[in-house]
DNA sequence: CCGTGCGTTCTGGTCTGACCAGTATGATGA
DNA sequence: TCATCATACTGGTCAGACCAGAACGCACGG
């Protein structure tokens, strides 16, 4: 059984990389196992140090592995940063593509409400509950208020118990907070706003606790709606920027 | 203005990575843009070429660059490729991953739907109504059913209009498609699913062109459901694997 | 004058071998 | 027996070199 099995064609990177994934996709590499030292690594396979490190750092990349500093190259369980990088320079590229993603947010949120209405657990009440209070406090300070909005939402997702949504809200909220904070500056301004974001968030918790779906689904997504209702009249109405500061 | 002022606590790939990030994420390095060559980037940062190969390939791993051979470096727009390499690596060590990701793919194509109902040009309905035919004709047929069934699903997510939805779905797709053709065969055997595939999706294609998205949002969610009830009826009714050569 | 062909230059791809700086582990001493 | 220290080992980096193919420009032929 020889290793250099695979992929005998490639040179390099190509080769070690392929060797790597067929052990990870496989399963004979699995989560916290220790990989071989670099040195070693690049003997067994016959190429240079360069095309392993190369390898490892693709890798590192996908979130597969962890490189330890002088201790040694860890597989690690995939999470969110992945998602978040890519999105980060995704989007830096595209700044049009923010309402784009926005969208992409309001589905997985409207997927993860209805889960939440069937699968919320206690905790996530809890969690819910404690996001709804600081809203509350928080509702004259656009940046804290932005952050208990974000954090409430996220509540949602987490209580859908899906590692899946979890990932791709999250690798969204990363770039959607950041230009978030500044538009709700600009909402802020209007007086209805603070009822609104009080009474429409406790709703969606009204209907998750209620375990209805469909009402969940339904409230959540008129919440959007009228949040973007909000924004378009602000940047309409009052485009008065009434701090200096513009960040 | 030093090159060399951003990241200079960093060394090697650190320092490169960093560079060309900010480079990137300022947008004076743009999709389409050829890179310094190597050598050149590894002088002006002074650090080694290995680094620098490094920081490439992480980028080449995000899809943010596209290493050509022998001619440069392009800035490349990032696309879907990134996301599913990640979903495979991460779906292999974690297959129940499978039913959750299914999760996000209905949140998906929901807000897809919704948008298609709103947005879809002809053009888009053409596509759609293509992949229905293809459906009806291949409807005996496991594989190219599967990819009829798959390709009519993308239609409407291109209908959408939405580059973040579409990047979201085909990452998903990628995957998806691999352990539903093997369900699909299971499915196969109930006779009323033949109805089901062609006149569900009839229905989603009726609800776009009526522009109704609450309708179409929801024959879609429906359509979902149904398909989940069939093959849990699969699985436990029969459950007896009618080929011996288990791909 | 224009077009083709060839050669130089430049590109990424890779390798070799070496040094550095912390870590981890074992042997050694108290 | 335990604490301490030396050494082997790890990743991180560098330097310089070679290869093969692509790109460009120049000279030659039509």
């Amino acid at each position: 059984m020889e290793i250099t099995r695979i992929a005998e064609g490639a040179k390099g990177f190509e080769k070690v990389f392929a060797f790597l994934r067929e052990r990870l996709l496989a399963g004979s590499l699995k989560p916290g196992d220790r990989l071989v030292p670099e040195r070693e690594l690049a003997l067994q396979l016959g190429v240079s140090r360069p095309a392993v490190r190369e390898a490892l750092r693709a890798l590192t990349m996908l979130g597969i592995v962890e490189i330890l500093d002088r201790v040694g190259t860890v597989v690690r369980r995939p999470d969110v940063s992945v998602l978040g990088d890519f999105f980060t320079f995704a989007l830096a590229q595209q700044a049009d593509l923010i309402d784009d993603v926005m969208e992409a947010r309001i589905a997985i949120e409207c997927q993860a409400v209805r889960l939440a209405a069937t699968r919320a657990s206690i905790a996530d009440f809890e969690r819910m509950q404690r996001a709804l209070t600081t809203i509350a406090e928080t509702i004259d300070d656009a940046d804290a208020g932005g952050m208990a909005d974000f954090e409430f939402h996220a509540a949602i997702v987490l209580a859908a118990h899906s590692e899946t949504l979890s990932v791709l809200h999250g690798s969204m909220g990363a770039l959607l907070t950041r230009s978030h904070r500044s538009r709700r500056e600009l909402v802020q301004a209007f007086g209805t706003m603070k009822t609104y974001l009080i009474d429409d968030h406790r709703r969606i918790f009204d209907a998750i606790v209620a375990r209805d779906p469909e009402r969940a689904d339904t409230t959540l997504r008129r919440h959007f709606a009228i949040g973007d209702e909000y924004r378009r009249q602000a940047v309409l109405g009052l485009a008065e920027p009434r701090k200096a500061s513009g960040e």
